[in-house]
DNA sequence: ACCGCATTTCAACAAGCGTTGAAAAATATT
DNA sequence: AATATTTTTCAACGCTTGTTGAAATGCGGT
């Protein structure tokens, strides 16, 4: 069995797909486009991966362990830093976010154009049931958990309801789409990922208080 | 030039358009599926509308200039039942969010589809930055300029990234994705607009205070 | 140098796409 | 009742799509 050294043309269909799946969305893209952009035959697209659903799914797998893993590991080392009493509300929730910040500021347009995709999944409600779960729902419950004792007496419905809050959120920011640049006139831009994290984190952490509080009087 | 009266075919086209860029995006629909569903020759599409864009457009219109006056109104309600001192943030949120839950409780599954066809324009990279702007950018700076006035001291950059965090958990609730209802192993549902609103309301009034609040100090 | 296997391209397919011009049907005008 | 206009269907077009089988190419093992 020989190793077959990586071919690197797989990896380039792989980061075109990336790409064009995050700004066109699944129907909104041929495979012959991706293959025109990689440099490549149509035909190998099918080879490496099959349908194009498969292809579809390929370049949704690809990052995604890595992610999770990430993303698990930050909520592991801020409940391990924090005390006996558990990590507060800010501190679960910048590990919930930074991994996907620091992500995207490697540089690499790859993983920028993965969470962009990530966007467009779990804001569809045909791919979003399809895909986001299998892979995302025991991260999140992981999360959830630690955010119920970090707020105590708080119901779970309204748990619930902050973190889709905060799911839609980070979502619309995952997407880039530069709408934000325009209506500020300037003074935000969505490829200010640093700026946007910062004021994403206290206003969710914020939210979650108002609404989970201690006293759960609505 | 005779009055035609409203043909029931155009109109049924329409709803169903909406219905189905809503659920599969743009790219994701053919006309002749949209043809089918509505009882209708595929020619008869081009016929009222043109081209398959121009279709698109005219879904997106259809309800646009009606949801914006309501929600223009109910702004300038709130400041008219507001003292000198204008509205709170709690009340030009609900101002900004309520006509669409309004909308969504008709019961009519026209406005529902709408609103997730929104969320799709909205959250699209490619879409976002062509179809909103024109339509909603007017409303969206006279929100911005009302919590100006609510939020003294704050910096306009702030108020835009309180902005950007609530078009983001408005849109994904727009979205209906269902998601929450299987994360929350139904103790959320999407379609509990009430429930979605009660919390995205506080929510997003204590992160805007959070962020922007009077010493903006970071 | 030859072989076996993985990779890549070539060529073509059947199906479905958006679009269009002309015919047919329905409706309005006179 | 006859005519003009709008609405709807029919039939077809040129093109693109995803997919496939066979041929060509590259490459490590022997």
């Amino acid at each position: 069995m020989t190793k077959s050294r990586q071919a690197p043309k797989r990896e380039r269909i792989l980061d075109v797909a990336e790409e064009l799946f995050a700004l066109r969305g699944y129907d909104g893209v041929t495979l012959r486009q991706i293959a025109k952009d990689a440099g490549v035959d149509v035909a190998l697209a099918s080879y490496h991966f099959g349908k194009k659903l498969d292809l579809f799914n390929a370049v949704f797998e690809r990052r995604a362990a890595h992610l999770n893993s990430a993303r698990l590991d930050a909520l592991k080392a801020c409940q391990a830093s924090a005390g006996a009493a558990g990590p507060s509300v800010e501190q679960i929730i910048e590990a919930f976010l930074r991994p996907l910040e620091l992500a995207q500021e490697t540089g690499d347009p790859g993983w920028q154009n993965y969470l962009a995709l990530i966007a467009y999944i779990n804001n569809s409600p045909y791919w979003g049931p399809r895909m986001m779960s299998k892979l995302f729902d025991s991260l999140v419950s992981a999360f959830i958990s630690a955010l119920r004792d970090a707020l105590p007496g708080a119901r779970d419905e309204d748990i619930y309801w902050c973190y889709h809050n905060l799911s839609g959120a980070l979502t619309l920011t995952l997407a880039q789409t530069g709408r934000i640049d325009k209506l500020s006139g300037g003074k935000c831009r969505s490829a200010d990922f640093q700026a946007a994290y910062d004021h994403m984190i206290p206003f969710v952490a914020a939210g979650f208080r108002e609404v989970c509080g201690r006293a759960n009087g609505r």
